[in-house]
DNA sequence: CTGTCAGTTCATTAAAAATTGAACAGTCGA
DNA sequence: TCGACTGTTCAATTTTTAATGAACTGACAG
């Protein structure tokens, strides 16, 4: 032991760190999010800040984050363990907790954020003094929400479909 | 016009190019693909590389590779213009078209390489000599073998919603 | 041919995002 | 009240990603 502090991780370990590592960055999140919950999914025992840090080899503040955003998901949860000082975290290992959080805190805020902003964009529509112009913006607008109204649709789709 | 070229957009079309370059980002696209793809969308004339340069104020280079991939997706098409000599874009404005071009080249590739992973990670079990460990890394692979095959259930799904 | 112009490529640069680590806050037992 | 310890916050730093722009390719008109 001369140098920098080893992770611990046994390969099947380090290889489902590694899946949800590169799993996670499709959905835009950092690395080390999807090493948590990828250490936390294949382990039977709960596990504790500490030992994220020290087995995943990153800092005490990255595991902090990722496990409040994990929370915030509802991807984790809080258990009891050995130490009665610490919370001890376990994987909630069902698709629809990860991703029924993810469009829960991710996408329906910009869902949202979008509505107000058609909004937005009608008022300038109307202002158009170019009748034609204006027929076309018009049209346009309303393809765009047409669109938020199937991305309505899609979502509870999708949890319901996870959700079995 | 003292200094650097302006852009040239209207405030409709500034609040559109806004809205996609904001929304691309969901999908953890650069937003110079979302500003490229919103003002082909609020555009009632197909517009050429040259056009999309000067109005968005982004380089060459940017545009090159921007419509390379919306091209690749399928949501953007060649047409004729008035320059014989350039290429002229017009948006495909189905949202069927965008999400569906990031399903096959975004999503689908990413769980093909899944797939082959999970393949490693069942022989790395098959290794495992402690019987309960292998139980319970066996239990988990075959969680995300399951998790895999409801992705491969719901991507098809969000298509046909989108397709009508 | 040759000069011009549309479009691509890719090494460099700039911008954005994630990670770190040190300071801080809160809790608990002695 | 103190000291030891868990966990959070956030400014500074590192790493990653996107944008730039100059060099290049290829097509085509004269």
């Amino acid at each position: 032991m001369s140098d920098a502090k080893p992770n611990t991780l046994v390969e099947i370990e380090r290889q489902v760190v590694s899946l949800f590592a590169d799993g996670v960055r499709v959905a835009g999140l950092p690395r080390s999010v999807g090493e948590i919950y990828g250490l936390l999914f294949v382990s039977a025992e709960p596990l504790a800040m500490d030992d994220l840090v020290v087995r995943l080899n990153i800092s005490k503040g990255s595991v902090s984050q990722g496990l409040k955003f994990l929370r915030t998901l509802g991807a984790i949860r809080e258990v009891e363990g050995p130490d009665v000082r610490r919370t001890y975290y376990e994987g909630d290992i069902e698709l629809k907790k990860l991703v029924g959080g993810f469009i829960r805190e991710q996408m329906r805020p910009h869902m949202e954020s979008g509505k107000d902003r058609l909004k937005a964009l009608e008022a300038e529509v109307a202002k158009e003094e170019d009748g034609a112009k204006q027929a076309f913006y018009d049209e346009r607008v309303k393809k765009l929400e047409r669109w938020l109204k199937q991305a309505k649709l899609v979502l509870p789709l999708i949890q319901r479909v996870l959700g079995e």
